[in-house]
DNA sequence: CTGTTAGCGCGTTCAT
DNA sequence: ATGAACGCGCTAACAG
């Protein structure tokens, strides 16, 4: 371990010298600055960050823990956390709960002992646990998709209840009565506020709401599978099929392929947040879009405006728009018809 | 920030005793460390790791650095080195390159910053750049799937060649002799090595080798996707395709079904690497499967059999055997018949 | 069984 | 323009 001091040495100076030459701080003459930037060199000298940061008290990381890093979704959300945080001289620890309480716990308690400056968390679960031991530690924090109840605390996040309401409202203009809703745990705002936005919108328009239409299961591809299957085998079938988000979407398609249903010919499907086309074979869906990117970038900025000590709120709820983007994955039904 | 000082002082007693009790080392009388625990539960005392590694000289953290953690591989990878690690109550750092070579030096670059006591890398390029910059600062490091020319180090990989024989002797047998191979870039040894089992195993069974049925792509669906068609303009088209991992399987799957071309009826398609059944819909593929769990769990065992001061040689090539699964993406043909 | 001293690598403060 | 002393929070080595 080659040290600040070694470089001091063989460069004839103090280690603040050479201090002062890695963090370009403080009166050094061009002159020495070149010998101890050739001591460097040759030494191969890399600053030890633990002891910087135990020097600074701060260690100009971030930490984003999210749901399930393999949903394209979230990766986009990471790359605008990122690149916010990179533009700010941050670094980001990207950790990956699979919705798991103790894999959650596990990695804030760890990232807290490693003097991380603040949070921005997928919370896997709705209680204030987590959430109050990070705030415990005078730690920012910003929730990421999802709120949680009997808190105070930032929340940057799609419009479940809005996005939910355009899919909806599309299909009914489409004539759909009858329509599934497949989504995630009941135990999630993101959830539950899309059966929101679909109740919303079934009321609006005059549509009664068939509770055994609506099943909570998993944010994963084999639970919209599961889902879907319950859904076949139901007699009164539906004439459209809502995702509670893509990786239910896909198993949702799954299922219809296998069960020879076609869509949209035979059954119509949208779905909350859209899905690269390359995942999924057809047909192109349609989606309530979520601005992923705008998500993490939007929410990194709040979060780094609460590290540098502007005194913010602690309860903003920050929702971003979803967009639909309506493709070939619906079809127009005459309100009596069903496929069931 | 509360520190050990403050423990100490509620506790009444000197810091050293706090860490005695954190650590569970040397003696504590069963009353003192009552004392202490209350102190530190009352406090929400959690220790400054920075400060513990700095003394420690060890972080005992271990760098994860992946191409692309979106690929289901990477990620079953890294459930493996994540148990082997946290089994020796060491923690995981994750990172993503994208197969970005300036993203990867960055990250390295951070990472020995940050003392991290070992590295586990794909590398994103085959240059020795990365890998020289880590072993001379001392850092253990184990390459993982891939191999770089001209330096000495340890690699722990799946058997391509093994694997990419067993399944053009698979298709082969199956009287297939115009095979399309698309694969990853040619600079990365698992995609020539795929080539070269593919080459093998044409040469073993006297089936000629054509070079422009031979594309390099990228590991991604998109390249699959493209080179996909690329093959499907040929005059005299193939009447199989080995894909060269999942990734571009997918998009192998995806231009097929565009092109409404029917698998296995009218054309055959193999794969390195499995595939979730769930990310795609139809066929189930025959593939190559490399024991991608215990890649990441031997890779770390290894890896940490170097950190704790075994003397091992820094050149170890560790080949893990593929097994061939065989699904129903294939069909027998006669040795005359073509598609074209 | 518990405490004192010293130092891990670095940067702030204050001299020079 | 450069350096010495000190301390960030923690623990190894040695006392007692």
């Amino acid at each position: 371990m080659t040290s600040i001091r070694d470089v001091a040495n063989k460069a004839g100076v103090a280690p603040i010298t050479v201090s002062r030459v890695i963090n370009n701080a403080g009166y050094v003459s061009a002159e020495t600055r070149h010998r101890v930037e050739a001591a460097i060199a040759e030494l191969q000298y890399i600053p030890n960050k633990l002891a910087q940061s135990l020097r600074f008290k701060k260690t100009s990381t971030l930490a984003l823990v999210v749901s399930d890093i393999t949903n394209p979704f979230w990766t986009t959300v990471t790359r605008g956390v990122e690149d916010a945080a990179s533009k700010y001289n941050y670094s980001v620890m990207l950790c990956n709960t699979d919705e798991n309480r103790a894999k959650q716990n596990n990695y804030v308690r760890l990232l807290l002992e490693r003097q991380t400056d603040g949070f921005l968390l997928v919370p896997a679960y709705s209680s204030p646990e987590t959430i109050e031991a990070i705030q415990s530690q005078g730690v920012p924090l910003v929730l990421l998709d999802r709120r949680v109840p009997d808190v105070q605390v930032d929340v940057v996040r799609g419009d479940s209840v809005g996005g939910a309401y355009q899919l909806i409202d599309y299909l009914i203009s489409l004539g759909h009565r009858r329509i599934a809703m497949l989504t995630g745990p009941e135990h999630l705002s993101s959830s539950t506020e899309r059966v929101r936005g679909y109740k919303q919108a079934c009321s609006t328009f005059g549509v009664e709401i068939d509770p055994s239409l609506i099943i909570f299961g998993e944010f994963r591809q084999d639970s919209g599978f599961d889902m879907t299957q319950q859904i076949l085998e139901m007699s009164a079938r539906p004439t459209a099929i809502f995702a509670g988000n893509n990786f239910i979407a896909i198993g949702v398609l799954k299922a219809l392929h296998e069960a020879g249903i076609h869509v949209p010919d035979s059954i119509s499907v949208v779905c909350f947040d859209d899905l690269p086309l390359m995942l999924v074979i057809d047909p192109f869906l349609t989606v309530a879009v979520q601005p992923a990117y705008d998500m993490g970038y939007q929410a990194t900025e709040l979060l780094l405006a609460k590290i540098n000590g502007e005194q913010l709120s602690d309860n903003r709820d920050i929702i971003l728009p979803t967009e639909l983007i309506i493709r070939q994955s619906c079809r127009a039904i005459s309100p009596n018809s069903t496929h069931a």
